[in-house]
DNA sequence: TTGAAAAGGTAAAACGATTTACGTAAATTT
DNA sequence: AAATTTACGTAAATCGTTTTACCTTTTCAA
């Protein structure tokens, strides 16, 4: 079953293609065809179920209507929520999203770009890893819409939308100052993205705010790519080690970690060990007791996203570059 | 900055665009072309770092390296796990992936499965909905490889990817019997997939070989696109009114919302109130009392379904369809 | 020494759309 | 009545590949 081309309708309609395709693309009154034919194709069309062949279509007019996400894992709730509400807005306005996954690996990441690039994608939606600045840059310099998202690389002038990290982690830890914790513990990663070492500046700054010392024994920077066994060893570690009254996760992924190994440890989360983690997850709210979370606002900075984005693609001059940056939320529990 | 063209390889190395073609697709020595020539040019490619317009190339060849991937809901834990693991496997072959999600509607289904056919998509692996019968049909008469998974149309002939949801739903009753329950509830949704109703079959049948009757008033069946919050209170009439005293639910979703409720009400889980949960989740693990839960084999699954589609794709002949299930596994907590 | 086969390569058609430039007849303006 | 404009439409180039069918020269066997 051969499927339809352009020619089909036009032979049936018995007129030119070219006449076809400005009926196709609403360019028919422009162009001046008459009502009739243009009535008498698209019947024609509808009868016979015809679908343009996006590819020809892509290759002619250099681009896809497809729109390039790259993230970290779609597996982590993070992502694929975010992932969803992209998705779902740029669906809205008639574009596609591929995506993909770099598991933080650059050399996964630079290959993705490429396939990207090979298959003509209009717009890019990034959420970038560290080595990453010249491929993006290549990008814009190609005059390609690049928003970067989450995470931000400081040496790139491109769009960027994320959360207030740095307000978010002195809050919480202000917060864990004011039930008048002595010893708070950061677990983080020691992925070097801006939005990771924003995490950290802020936790330092609340000390200091706050007449306490930063003791590097209590910052955990667990590597990025490691078992998650491994990971759990390390904080179980910490945990019996120090007086720890207090611990602040930075991403969702290590607060699970951490939790498991609470519970492993049988050791209570409440009043004399506080827990506060980063990016809300089911699981926070379903403990007992409920974690407190920092709660990125998802939908807000995916709608900022895809506003970028459709800025972009529908003005002809370059625009100028703009950093948004939303509040994220402490959500006590 | 015009991206590269096999022309402009072709014009520097000093011979035809034929040729270049050949040696990108490894055909040269096939073609006799000299071994000088094809350092040459191999040469020229990485400098000037070349890679093909995959637009033209599908244009041509009629295929994409592109599998479209057709999910209820990427935000859902199971699905996005199902489609990083099927991403990672199907990335390490050369295929790229296109996702969206259908939240469950007929109609965005159907454009989906359109639009992803305007894009030439070489094959589709498809959690499908009723409805989309026809559809799916007209994709396989155009020859392409379908592999549906976690849930069947029975009507349809293809290949099919599932576990074994009757075993698992018998066994999760069989274990609350077993523990001396009497009154057990099912707490599923109205959608009319096969997946779920073998679900409600397998509950169905372990209450009747164990002699206990079944009670329709103990079964909840939510409509699926509705508010969480009608959800909740639905369950909580449930949970209310009856003295139950085991509840199983069909899918993780309505789990998490139903130990909402139960967090609601102060009611404990544990030995007067049994809870068994469909698909994995970090919320069933962490959760006090941890929640038992039923495991699907994801990674066998997301294996599976790209064997067999791989297998299909590099086949010329039409190979026999498959239907697999994997067993699915109760987790006891 | 002749004829076939191998070596080394290329020209041009095709994939299915979009778009530019142009053609002809009728209507309108001058 | 001639000149211009408008209405209605089409031919052909183009996007960047792959692939078929062919061409020329060299090698080698009979």
């Amino acid at each position: 079953m051969k499927s339809l081309s352009i020619k089909d309708i036009a032979v049936a309609a018995g007129v030119s293609i070219t006449t076809v395709s400005f009926i196709i693309n609403g360019k028919a009154r422009d162009k001046s065809i008459s009502e009739a034919v243009i009535k008498k194709v698209e019947k024609i069309i509808a009868e016979k179920g015809y679908k343009p062949n996006q590819i020809a279509r892509s290759l002619r007019t250099g681009n896809s209507n497809i729109i390039g996400l790259i993230i970290e894992d779609i597996s982590n709730s993070f992502f694929s929520r975010i992932a969803r509400l992209i998705e779902d807005k740029a669906y809205k306005k008639g574009y596609k999203i591929i995506y993909s996954s770099t598991e933080n690996s650059l050399e996964k990441a630079k290959d993705l770009i490429n396939m990207f690039k090979s298959r003509k994608v209009d717009a890019y939606i990034i959420s970038p890893i560290k080595g990453l600045e010249e491929d993006i840059q290549h990008l814009i310099a190609d005059n390609k819409p690049v928003i970067l998202f989450d995470r931000n690389l400081p040496d790139l002038d491109t769009n960027y939308v994320g959360a207030d990290h740095f307000k978010a982690t002195y809050q919480s830890v202000e917060s864990f100052i004011k039930q008048g914790k002595k010893k708070i513990s950061l677990v983080t990663t020691d992925i070097d993205v801006q939005q990771i070492t924003e995490r950290l500046a802020g936790y330092e700054k609340a000390l200091a705010d706050h007449g306490m010392v930063y003791n590097e024994n209590l910052v955990l920077k667990v590597h990025f790519n490691q078992e998650e066994k491994e990971t759990m060893a390390q904080m179980e570690k910490l945990f019996h080690s120090k007086e720890i009254d207090a611990v602040l996760f930075a991403t969702n992924y290590l607060a699970i970690s951490g939790l498991k190994v609470l519970k492993k440890m049988g050791k209570q989360v409440g009043n004399d060990f506080g827990v506060i983690a980063y990016d809300d997850h089911e699981v926070f709210e379903l403990h007992t007791p409920g974690i407190s979370a920092v709660q990125q606002p998802l939908e807000e900075i995916a709608e900022t996203v895809i506003q970028l984005i459709l800025s972009q693609l529908s003005s002809k001059s370059k625009l100028d570059n703009q950093h948004i940056i939303l509040p994220a939320k402490l959500i006590q529990r």
